[in-house]
Parts: C-alpha cells; sequence; structure tokens
DNA sequence: CGCGGCATTGACTCATTTCAAAGGTGGTGG
DNA sequence: CCACCACCTTTGAAATGAGTCAATGCCGCG
C-alpha cells in the first residue's frame, strides 16, 4: 500500500480526458464574488496549494478534478478528499494550509478567493457569511461521508460504498461512474493497497455487483450487492 | 467488529467517572449566546440528538463525554467525532441531523443553541457569523484528523495514533491520557474490533511504546514508537 | 517504437476478524 | 450485606482477508 512512484510528478501520464462538468452553469456561492476571484488552470499533477503554507486563499473548482491529501513519512499518501466541480477547498482552522491540494486531470480551473479579502467583505455581509459557513458544512459532509467508506470491514465493501458516494456526487446517472481518478488514487483515498482496489474491482465484477466498459466507466448492476 | 451489544443501552453499566473538565472556566466561541442556550446534564448512554431529526440546535460539550456515530445495517457503529468539552456539534448540511450523538459519561452537559435564532442573530453580528465558520472549521479539523488515523495501515499504529491525537485534546499533560472511552468505543472509532483494540494496547504495552494504570490511564513513554 | 504511468494477476506471508471462553468491576435488588 | 447481572477487558485458536513482492500486459505520448 503505498502512493504510487509517478503519482507526485506528472510528465507523461496518458492524459485522462475528464467528463464534461458536473454542474457547468449553474449559480452557485460566492458567486457574487467571482469578480474577486482569479482563475487558474492547472495542468495534471500541479499542485494548487501546499501544506504548510500561509493559507492565503479558499477554492471552488470549476472543471476536473483534484484531490486534497497528505504525505506520510512511510511513503504513504492518504487522499482526504476528492474535488469535484463546485466543490469548495482551501479551508484551514489556523494560518496553514494542514493539506495539500494537487489537480488530477489537466485542464482542471479553479477559483481562488482571496481569504482575507471576503473575509472582511462578509463582516458587512451576513448573507456571504452564511455561505462560508455552509460552504464549510458542505467540506463536513465530503468528510464525514468519506470516514464512514473508510470504516467499511473488506475492500471489497470499501471499494463499493466509494462507487456508491461517487454516483451520488457525480451526475453520470445514479447507474453509471466515470471514474475520475486512477486506481492508485482510489487506493490512497481508501487507504488500501492498489492491488486491493483492482482485486476488488474484479471481485464486484464477477459477483455481477458492477459491469466495467474500459477501466474508468462503471455501471452499478447491483447496488445492494455493493454496500450490503 | 462489532459494537458491544449493551452499548447501545445504558442501564447497570459501572460508571465511569470522568477527569475533571478540559477547559472549565475558559472563554469561548458563543459565550455572549450562553442566555440562549439551553443547558441540559444527560446521563450515560443518554441520546443528545438522533440520525434523521430536524436539526434544530447546535450544540457545546461543557462537560463529559459524548460520542456522534451511525448504527450501519450490519450490526456495526460507527463513531464519526469523539466529543470532549469546548468541542461544539449537531452541524448538518441539510435540515436533518445526519448522525446520533450520545453521551458517554454521566453528567454530561451539554449547551443547546437554538440554531434559526443563532442564524437569525447571525445575519446583524458578523463577528457571532465568523465564529460559527470557525466552529465549523474546527469539526472540519477533526473528521480529518480522524480520517488519518483511520489511514494508518496496522491495529497498533491506528491506536497509537488515537492515543497521541487525545494526549494533544486533552489537556492531561503531553505524555499522560486518560481514555474517556471504553475498549468497545475505541473500537467503533477505529473502526477495527474490540479484541484487536485490546491486543493492540498490550502490544504497545511490551513494546515499551506506553504504560498502562489501570484500564483507562495511558501514559505515553515513546512516542515515535506510536505513530512509528 | 520505446518509455512511463497504469492495471491486473499470482503466490506467499502476516495481520485481523471471528468465535469462544474466562476473569474483573461496579451497580442494583433481594 | 451479599449476590447477581450487565458491562468491560483480556486471551486463545482457527479462518479469512489484505499487504507485499513479483511479473506481465496495456495504452498514450513523445
Amino acid at each position: 500500500m503505498s502512493a504510487y512512484p509517478g503519482s507526485v510528478s506528472s510528465q507523461h501520464a496518458p492524459h485522462y480526458v475528464p467528463r464534461s462538468t458536473v454542474h457547468p452553469q449553474r449559480p452557485h456561492r460566492f458567486e457574487s464574488l467571482d469578480s474577486h476571484a482569479v482563475m487558474t488552470r492547472c495542468r495534471r499533477g500541479q499542485t494548487i496549494c501546499s501544506e504548510g503554507r500561509s493559507a492565503e486563499n479558499w477554492y471552488r473548482l470549476k472543471s476536473g478534478t483534484a484531490k486534497e491529501y497528505v504525505d506520510r513519512a512511510d511513503g504513504r499518501r492518504q487522499i482526504v478528499d476528492l474535488l469535484l466541480p463546485g466543490n469548495f477547498f482551501g479551508f484551514a482552522a489556523g494560518e496553514e494550509y494542514d493539506f495539500a491540494v494537487e489537480a488530477v486531470t489537466d485542464n482542471t480551473v479553479v477559483a481562488c478567493y482571496p481569504r482575507r479579502r471576503i473575509e472582511m467583505l462578509a463582516e458587512t455581509d451576513p448573507q456571504l457569511a452564511g455561505e462560508i459557513t455552509a460552504v464549510a458544512f458542505e467540506g463536513l459532509s465530503r468528510v464525514q461521508a468519506q470516514l464512514l467508506i473508510l470504516g467499511r470491514v473488506t475492500a471489497p465493501k470499501k471499494v463499493g460504498a466509494f462507487l456508491i458516494e461517487l454516483a451520488r456526487r457525480l451526475s453520470d446517472g445514479p447507474e453509471r461512474v466515470v471514474l475520475p481518478i486512477s486506481r492508485y488514487d482510489i487506493a490512497d483515498y481508501l487507504a488500501i493497497s492498489v492491488e486491493t482496489v483492482s482485486r476488488s474491482l474484479t471481485d464486484l465484477k464477477h459477483r455481477g455487483a458492477i459491469a466495467l466498459s474500459g477501466k474508468r466507466c462503471v455501471k452499478i448492476v447491483d447496488r445492494d450487492a455493493l454496500d450490503g
């Protein structure tokens, strides 16, 4: 169980073309602040923010995919949040980021909101203040959901719960999931080894719980068999 | 791996006497709202709020210990947050609580803040709004910390990381931890079986990483051996 | 066409779950 | 006051699951 050696760097990887944005045009929280936001387009593997750096921005993912993670002393990597279009991130309880965030796909676009300025605006804009709180609650929900997935007993159940959660968050339809991340990233998200992720997927396939179309497309056939 | 049959109910259990409150008199966020708060004293096992119920309150633990959890279909219980004095809880992204919260010790006192009223006050009190956000970030940090603990490979390392996290959150001093919860609750927190929790503790003791005084008092002898 | 990243599969080892049993502790009721 | 009972903790043995090491094949990009 370890972060794939090359998952840190970026070059020469087959570029996974992301699905169309999940909520491309839908109005969102902070929309009124888009004039204050700096848009950044990232390439696969590019760092958006680093652990220990001064937490100067809040972020919103506009398109693509990103992962929030820590690298452990033993070389393993733990993903603590998977970021899809519409998700906010970059919250820190203290003055520094506790985690790093990295783009997973090319053409990952993030809106960067200068924290100080937003906080100042919130001082006179109660509605904005409420939206900040709501966004923090959303982040809390995502991590709690991940915690429940990690809490499952066997690896196939973890992978199954992960697929169900993805189906919920994505808009591919309730029975179709296009995996936004590699097996290696799934392993780092679920805190299991890559081999176990792979074996779990083939196991679920053989048991008729899912069907695979290529490497990235999963059809949920028997939902109960996934989280049972 | 399962919630102890009796951990759901409450009666007839040896009453664990909690340590003195962690931050008994220190000023805290929401302090200005204590006039709006309803104080409730709970007995061990008493439910503070239930999953699916309308999320009408935010809470702050004043003394004692509480656990936030979900019961799974297979009978296992996953604790998603361990609540110590000073901690806020009861946040929900939607209109209903996603989790249940239950007192772990007798004489657990919680301050209940009516959510609607607080939100209304926050509309005209930007500082309060900021404190709500800060409290949400604290909750996020706690769950992320738990996620990192669950992400460890072996059970002894999970238990070790749990002890270190407890030592950080408690004020027993950096080398002394008085366990606020039973082995069963630790198991439900770490998503491992009770037997494995017990074995991990004796393992850590034999390896000289910790020393045990009674069942509940742990002295951290070799910190590096715990999270190595 | 070859390289780097990605995915799958096999064999082996070791950790954890599960099932079983025993001892300890503190309330509560007889 | 004592005995019972529910809860808590620990230990053992067997079975299962996951990690590790190793090898192979795939695919896109340069």
